[in-house]
This record gives structure tokens, sequence and C-alpha cells, in this order.
DNA sequence: GTGGACTTCG
DNA sequence: CGAAGTCCAC
């Protein structure tokens, strides 16, 4: 079963992409983020036609997930939202199971810059994701939380670690919290797989980030060791970052046996 | 000769469509209205690949107008602008010669509605026009004067002339005020070869207008009689409207001997 | 640099 | 309905 994550910045602007994604490698669970439209705008004739049905949890203008399951496949136990976190942080929290597998896909926010009360929040979030993370893994043996976490891991998952270092998507505290949630017991596993690979899955639009190579690994798998024992690839599909009409992201994938 | 009057509603959300029609129908002149952006940004690169150089005279979010003229032919006289007239209503009006050929490309005001300050504007225009094409027709006796009149001249233009009856486009004051140019001895090319087409140029976007064929013919070629007596053909391309990202617009062509 | 919302205009 | 501007976020 293949399992991918990806960060669209509109799922109606990127319409053409995310089919042309879907037929091309045929996930089993797409998890999207960003998709920014309210649910009853979602597009849902454009996975339906394709083989795909959609769980969505989204609001008007920006933050909202969704999950798109191959037909054939059924979730069960979809949980929406992220208690005590939406007031402040809107739609980012949508998960379901397909099989043993529990699937959390999250938007984590960006927080801005460091110490400004965007980066607060986003600190409030990450705590409270630890939380609900903690419950969910209680009871999910098998379980991978997927998503656009806006933390860099390590200085190898950014381009230029001194230019980034202390900013936002790298400082200590933001990895602190990514380290405590993997302390439940997840593993990164585009990490765990390729130890020393230095791949990006997030290109600023502005002064030619992509072009120049100027990227951050953001957008993560995280598993627990039942669903990484299963896993046998993890990979970023840098093309789809490609031509025209691009997302600012590119797609990461996962197998799983 | 083929020269063309195309209303694009900008000329940059239209670049496919305009490129489109540049490769099918290969007029030798294509005057543009409503190209909607400044001399400095116009989409010269647009044109020039696929054989057409441009003389523009545009402005920020209304109005503009431009001339394409096809590589081989070399247009002289270049004029921008109508006196008096531009404070108050912009850039709407640009003329050049090619060959023997007087053309003139124009963008009349709209007037919004009969009785309002734009109206009472839109006459002057209209008014500055007649005293314009008055001076030229003086000095070409070859000229052709095309573009967006927004004005329809008969009821024969018009899909519902009751409906229509007395409303802005279609006001005896403006009517007037065209049949005040025709009186410098310029004929209204599609009206002369087509005694009794009732085709139109424009079709409202809203409510269906083309689906249900709610359109106007005020898109239109006045010619002098040396240049009339030179005319094979006068028509509307209609399918031109048809289909995504269409202007509200079609084209009207002109063949010279 | 790209997207969405809102406003203005036709 | 569909342009472009302004504003805001990332």
């Amino acid at each position: 079963m293949i399992v991918s994550t990806f960060n669209v910045n509109s799922v109606r602007a990127r319409a053409e992409r995310v089919a042309g994604f879907l037929a091309a490698r045929r996930p089993d669970v797409l998890c999207l983020q960003e998709t920014k439209v309210e649910d009853a705008l979602f597009p849902h004739e454009l996975f339906g036609p394709l083989g795909w049905h959609v769980r969505a949890y989204g609001q008007k203008t920006w933050n909202g997930v969704a999950i798109a399951v191959r037909d054939g496949l059924e979730e069960k136990d979809v949980h929406c939202g992220l208690a005590g976190t939406e007031e402040e942080a809107g739609r980012r929290l949508i998960a379901l199971t397909v099989g043993d597998l529990r699937i959390i896909n999250v938007y984590v926010v960006n927080g801005q810059e460091v110490g400004s009360a965007k980066f607060e929040m986003k600190l409030r979030f990450l705590a409270a994701l630890r939380d609900f993370l903690a419950d969910e893994i209680s009871r999910h043996e098998k379980l991978i939380i997927v998503g656009d976490f806006n933390i860099a891991p390590a200085d190898l998952d950014v381009h230029d670690p001194a230019h980034w270092d202390g900013k936002v998507l790298c400082s200590a505290e933001e990895r602190a919290a990514l380290t405590a949630m993997k302390a439940l017991g997840l593993g990164d596993l585009f990490r765990v797989m390729h130890p020393e690979a230095r791949e990006f899955s997030w290109w600023d639009y502005r002064m030619l980030g992509f072009p120049k190579n100027l990227g951050l690994r953001i957008d993560l798998i995280l598993a627990t060791a039942a669903a990484a024992k299963a896993a046998q690839r993890c990979w970023i599909d840098r093309d789809e970052r490609k031509g025209k009409n691009a997302s600012d992201h590119a797609p990461v994938l996962a197998e799983f046996g």
C-alpha cells in the first residue's frame, strides 16, 4: 500500500496537477494539506472519476486538510480536528484508519517568525499535537502521522543550515517539539531509510528557490515501530515540484507491505 | 490584406486565445481594445515569435489599445491618443498607416447608463472622435476606423430591440453620434456587405449571454468609399467567443484587395 | 511568487 | 461572469 502526503497549496488551483499525480503514482491514500476550501466546495468531482473518494476537513482561504482513499479500500474511525487549537489555528488535522493502519494527516502552523505571537501559537499547536498523538498511539499500534510539519528536523534537511540557523522552521524549540513527538515511538521514515540523503520537500516560490534548490525537508512521514517495520520504501517526488502551476511542496510517498 | 478588430478584455489574460487567433486567421493587422496593460508591461513576447510586432498605447487596469502588424509590413505615422478626452476617458485610440491604408483603432467609452455622468462623457468622447476623424479623412482617402464603438447601430444589431430600446449602447443619442461620424463619408462595412444579417460581436458574460445568443453588434469597421471599394469580405469570427477563457467580444475581420 | 478574498467595473 | 487592483499570508 502506498501512502502519500502532499501540501498542494489550494486543491482547486492544483486540480490538474493532483489529477496527474494520482494517475501517475496511484497512491492508495493521499493526504492533502492547505486545501484552502470549505468542505461544501471541495472538488470531489476531481477525485471521483479517477477512482478516489475524499474525506475533507477544510475552511475558507487558509489551511484545510483532506484524505483521498482509493475506491475499494475502506476507511473507518474518521476524526477531524485537533481539540483546543482550532479557534486560533484553524482546521489542520484529519485522521482515519485503512485496514490496520492508522493515518493522521496534519498541517502544522507555520509560525511566521521565532518569538512572534504566531510562533507561540505554533508551539501550543505542537504540544496539543503531541498529546493527541500519545492517545492515538496508545490505541493504534500501526500508525503513521504524515503532513507538512513546518519543521526541518536537522541540518541535513536544510540547504543552507548556517543561513537558517535559529530561524523559524529550524529553531531549537521547534526541533525539540518534534523530538518530543518522536519520543512517543515514532521514526522519521525518509531519514530512517536514507540516513545521509540531503533531499527537500519544500522550496520557496520566491527568489528562484526551486531552480537553485534552496529547499527544506519539512513534509514528513512519522511511523510507529510496527508501521515502520512494514515500510518498504520512502521517497520524495521532486519532479512534481517542476514546471508550471506546481505547488511549492513536493509529495512524499511511502510503500507499506 | 486582412484587418481585424478584437476587444480582448485584457491582452494578458487572453494570451493563448490571441496567439491561437493569429495562427488561425493570420490577419495582416490586428487592432486590439481593452488591453488593460501599461506599455512597459505589454506582452510583446506573445506576438514577436509568431511574426507580428505591436504598437501599444495602454494603461493600468482599464482601456488600452494596440495594433499588431505582421512582420514584413511596415507601419508609419503612428498616432496615439484622442486629444482632450484622455484625462477623463483614458487611453482609447491609436492610429497608423500600412501601405496606403490609414487605420484608426478606437475603444469608445461604455457610458454605463443613459443620463449618467459617464454617459455624458461618452457623448463628449464621440464628439471629439468625430472631429478627429474629419481631420484624418481630409488627409487620408483610404481610411478605416475599427474597434469597439459601444454602440449598436440599429435594431438589426440587437438580439432584443424592445428590451434594449433607449438603453445605453442603443440610445438615440449614441446612434445619432455614430450617424454623425458616418456622415463624414464612412460606411459600416459589415452592414454594407450583409444588409440583412442579424449577427453580433459582443455577448455579456453574465446570464448565459452567449449560450442564449443575447448579443449586440458593437464592434465595427467603418470605411471611407475608397477603402470600402477595396473591401472583399467582412465577417465576425463568432467561434472565437466559444469555449473557456474567451473574451466577451468576437473579432471582426475585413479583407481588402 | 503564488493563492484566495474583497472591491470595482462593465 | 470575469477582468484587475489591493491586502494578506506563507
